[in-house]
DNA sequence: GGGTGTGAAACTCTTCACAGCG
DNA sequence: CGCTGTGAAGAGTTTCACACCC
């Protein structure tokens, strides 16, 4: 594959992503048409077309509850900062953490989470608190008008149906490599 | 509920998870006919079978590659002690963490890999190193004799077919919840 | 020629509804 | 009676195969 390649086909985005190659065609022309046949994928296109289509096309500001080890860690996961995500601000129960920084990202105290997710404009957040405090984070931010949670706490937790609520439970990972293990 | 429950039916699995009570009955019933008619699942039984099934009812070491933000919050993360998934060792390419523990898990250098992972029995292995190490640590992985690999890493690795690899891409989950907020 | 976009078929997964057992 | 386990129906998803366009 040459450096600066300015297509790419179906077939070979299979091999990169591991989805087949009529999956990928399906799923790209659900969004609309813009393959050329016989050729591909502009690269360029493909990176407007889906950065537009995940609204990671303009900025966005997210924010973390909770900076223990894996909060700070996410914080700092290069992953997020691509795309215009960003962490405008983070929360924590413990009074010594209010008012440092970590990866550039300033700790406040709870009770100023509905002012400062207004003021942010903040509609996504993440939570990374211990399992017994997280209900209570998610009322907390409902209460303060986010519209979507990415929890990582290990409990399923519960949001009114308007707001959208991902449980990201990293140990079901492992047990389901394990029973891989054990089985098929 | 009273504390101290011993039968639970699919009705109250399914408030609990957020899966139907028809899907709890089934994925059950795939495994065997562990409930009783007009009563419900025992307790104490459901947590013996689905402990069987998952193969955590017997100790498994694990290793985790990569001993920065992301890997120490791992180390650290409670929902994996649960289970007999246990953290035998770490590795780590910085010389300066070598020989230090997180999270009571002693730093090795990469280069004791192969021995350690053959001493401990580990067939599981996570991965949060930088994205461009990531695929050179699976080979190793591979060639040391793991089996399983969950990788943290943000990049698509590929391992031969008789290692089961999942890439753990976090940033996904936040880029479907900005999809969820731009659109339906 | 080469590779997309898509109708139709195949398959898988989920829900329904109820027989049957404790 | 209450709730499981499951055949049958339904919904959704993936694959196939090829017409069509660049």
């Amino acid at each position: 594959m040459a450096v600066g390649t300015k297509n790419i086909s179906s077939a070979r985005l299979s091999r990169l992503s591991g989805f087949s190659a009529p999956q990928v065609r399906r799923d790209l022309a659900y969004f609309g048409s813009f393959g050329k046949r016989g050729v591909g994928y502009s690269v360029g296109r493909l990176r407007e077309e889906v950065g537009s289509i995940l609204g990671t096309d303009q900025p966005r500001n997210i924010t973390m509850v909770g900076v223990g080890n894996l909060g700070r860690a996410l914080l700092a996961y290069k992953g997020f900062d691509r795309h215009g995500t960003r962490f405008a601000v983070a929360f924590d129960a413990d009074a010594r953490k209010i008012g440092s920084t970590v990866a550039g990202v300033p700790v406040e105290p709870l009770s100023d989470m509905e002012r400062l997710v207004q003021e942010h404009a903040i509609e996504l957040a993440l939570i990374a608190v211990p399992a017994a405090a997280a209900q209570d984070v998610v009322d907390s931010l409902v209460a303060a008008g986010i519209k979507a949670i990415l929890n990582f706490a290990p409990r399923a937790l519960t949001a009114p149906e308007d707001v959208k609520l991902t449980n990201v439970d990293l140990a079901v990972e492992v047990e389901y490599l394990s029973y891989s293990l054990a089985n098929g």
